[in-house]
DNA sequence: TTGAAAGCGCTAACAC
DNA sequence: GTGTTAGCGCTTTCAA
C-alpha cells in the first residue's frame, strides 16, 4: 500500500498479486486476455486492499470523465420547487442509473450572470450535457457548439443551429389541443396565461392557442404572460380578468401557473368551470389536487428525459447526432373544463 | 494549441505567453509572486486560447477533487417527490454555490442493494460528503469512518461513533412540543402516525410523543408507522382509526404523511379539527394548502443544510470535526389543531 | 497472455 | 520572480 496517503493504487494491487501494473489494469477494465488464474489473484488483491481506481488518473489518460452535466439555467428556488424539474431530474437520474455515467447537476440563473455554466461547458469538464429549460438569451447553445460537446436539449432550444438536437413535445399542437377542446365545449371568449416569451415552450404554446382562435374567428387578444410559477400564474390571471371581465375560459401554459390562476379566479368570485373553464399543461400530480381537479395536457417529462439520455449516449458512443424527437401529447379531462 | 485534441493545455498557454508552464500555473492559481506584466501576458494567452484547466490533471496532483457528495439513500421517486429533500438539496446547492465545490448527487435505495453509494464513498471520489436520510441498516457511517472521509450527516445517524458529526433538530423535543399543544388544548385520546423505526427522526419523534402522554397519564398505545409518504400516511391513519375509533387527536411525524392522514380522516366521516385535531411536522409549503391548513412543527431544512455545509467546509480546510449541532424548532399554529 | 515504458496535464519543490 | 524537473495513478501501445 502506498506509504503516503494510505489509499492503495494499482501499483499496490499489482505488487500484491505478483503481476505488472498493466495486467492489473486489464483485470480492472475487464479485458478478456488475462489468464483466469491471474485474474483471480488480481481480484483477490483488489478485495484485500480495498482498491478503487483513481478516477482522475484514469480520466487523464482516457480523456473521458464518465460524467454528464445536467444544466438547468434557473434559480435553485425554481429548480427545487417546480415539480416539472423534479420530474425531469428523476427521469434523467433513472436513465443514467443504468449506465456508468455520473450526473453533475449544474444550476444557474437564467442569463447566467457570472458565466458559471458557460465556463463549465467550455472547460469540457463532462463528456456530454443535457440542457433543460433553455432561454433565448443564454448562449449555452453557442458554447456547446463551439467546443463540440455532445449535447441534447430537453425542450427545443430557441436558436436553430446545425447539430443542435433536442427532445420536446409539439407545444404548438399541445396548446391547440387544449384550446380546441375549449372551443368545442362552446366557450366563446378564451384567454391565455402564457409562459415566458424567451422560452420556446412559452412562445409555442401561445402560438397554438392563437392559431385555434383565429381559425374559429374568435378574438385572440386576451393574453397575459406568467413566469411558470404559482404566484406568477395568479398575478397574470388577475390582470387577465381585469382587462377582460367577459372571459369564459382560459388556457394556462403550465399546471403550476394554472393552480395560481384558479385561486385568482375564485378570488374574483367566479366559479370553475361554470363561469370560467380552465385547461392547464404538464399533468403534474398537482393537477389531481386542485379545486376542482384540473383538465390538462400531458407533458411526458419522464419519457422525454429517458429519450434525451438515450440520444446522448448514442452520441457518446460515437454515433451521429440524432434528429430531434417530438413526443406525443394528449388531453386529460378532469373537472376544470 | 495541442495538435491532437484541439483543447489547449497549460503548455500551450505558456508557450503563447512566452513563459514557463510553472509561471502560467501560478497565474491560473492566483499566486501572488508573478510580475504584473507577466501575469497580463499569461491572462491574455488564456483568453485568446480559451484555456480551461484540466480538472483531472489538477486533481491527480493536488489530491483533491473539489467536489462533495450529497448522499441520499432513498429511491429517485422519493428524492424527487418529497419536498423535504427538495428543501435540503436547495439548501445545500445554495451554500455550495458560494464555494468552488461542485455537488455530486448520489441517490440510491435504502439498504443500498448493489453498494453503489458505498463504493463511491470508499473510492474517495469526492473530498467530503453530506449524508441525508440515513437508515439504521445502511452502513454508510462505517464506510466514511473507515476511509476517513470528511462527512456531516443531515439528521442524526443511527449509530454512535466517535468522529461522526451531524446537524439535526431535537426531534424528541419537537414531537413533545406538538403533543403538549394537543394535550393543552384539551385532547385526551391522542394517537400518532410515526415515521420509519429505522430512522432517528422516526424513532425520536415517536419517543417525544410518548413521553408527553406518559407524563400526563394519558394512554400511549395508538401508534401506527408510516413511510414518510402521502400514501403511507393515509394508510397508517386508516389503520389507526380502525384500531382506535375514539381518537380525538393525532400527531403525524411529517407534513407529507399528515396530508394523507387528513384525507383518511375526512374519508372516515370525521371533521378536522372538530372531531380529530392534527399536528404535523416539517412546515412544508404544503402545510398551508391542506384542508384545513395544517398546524405543524418547523423543520428548518434550509438552515440545517447551510449549517451542514459550513461544518463540512471547516473540516475540509483542516479544522477539527465539529460537535453536532441541534437547531431550534417551533410550532406553527394553523387550523387543523 | 504478460510486461516495460511512455505519457496524459498539472502542481509544487527546488534551484537560480 | 521565474524556470526546471519530478511525479501524481492510470491506460495503452509495443515488444516479447
Amino acid at each position: 500500500m502506498s506509504r503516503r496517503t494510505g489509499v492503495p493504487t494499482l501499483e499496490d494491487v499489482a505488487r500484491a498479486a505478483g503481476v505488472s501494473r498493466a495486467t492489473a489494469s486489464r483485470v480492472v477494465n475487464a479485458d478478456e486476455r488475462v489468464q483466469d488464474a491471474t485474474r483471480e489473484a488480481v481480484l483477490a488483491a483488489i478485495r484485500d486492499l480495498g482498491y478503487s481506481p483513481n478516477l482522475a488518473a484514469r480520466s487523464l489518460v482516457t480523456r473521458r470523465t464518465d460524467t454528464i452535466a445536467v444544466v438547468v439555467p434557473e434559480s435553485d428556488e425554481r429548480v427545487f420547487n417546480d415539480p416539472f424539474f423534479a420530474g425531469t431530474l428523476r427521469g434523467v437520474t433513472k436513465a443514467l442509473a443504468l449506465t456508468e455515467l455520473q450526473m453533475v447537476l449544474l444550476i444557474g440563473s437564467p442569463g447566467d450572470g457570472d458565466g458559471r455554466l458557460d465556463r463549465y461547458i467550455r472547460g469540457r469538464h463532462t463528456d456530454g450535457a443535457i440542457i433543460v429549460s433553455h432561454h433565448a438569451n443564454d448562449n449555452l447553445w453557442r458554447s456547446v457548439a463551439e467546443v463540440s460537446l455532445p449535447t441534447v436539449f430537453l425542450g427545443r432550444p430557441f436558436a436553430e443551429h446545425p447539430g443542435l438536437t433536442f427532445v420536446d413535445v409539439d407545444n404548438v399542437a399541445a396548446a391547440a389541443l387544449a384550446t380546441r377542446y375549449l372551443v368545442d365545449s362552446g366557450r366563446k371568449r378564451i384567454g391565455t396565461v402564457a409562459g415566458p416569451a424567451d422560452m420556446s415552450a412559452g412562445a409555442d404554446r401561445l402560438e397554438g392557442w392563437r392559431s385555434v382562435l383565429t381559425e374559429h374567428d374568435l378574438p385572440a387578444d386576451a393574453v397575459e404572460l406568467g413566469d411558470f410559477t404559482v404566484a406568477g400564474g395568479g398575478d397574470a390571471m388577475t390582470r387577465l380578468l381585469a382587462g377582460h371581465p367577459d372571459l369564459d375560459a382560459v388556457f394556462v401554459a403550465s399546471d403550476l401557473m394554472a393552480s395560481g390562476a384558479m385561486d385568482a379566479i375564485r378570488a374574483s368570485g367566479r366559479a370553475i368551470p361554470r363561469d370560467i373553464a380552465v385547461v392547464g399543461m404538464d399533468n403534474l400530480e398537482l393537477a389531481t389536487r386542485t379545486l376542482p381537479p384540473l383538465t390538462t395536457v400531458v407533458n411526458p417529462v419522464d419519457e422525454m428525459a429517458t429519450q434525451a439520455v438515450a440520444m446522448l449516449l448514442a452520441q457518446l458512443e460515437g454515433g451521429p447526432i440524432l434528429e430531434p424527437v417530438t413526443m406525443p401529447t394528449e388531453l386529460v379531462v378532469r373537472e376544470s373544463a
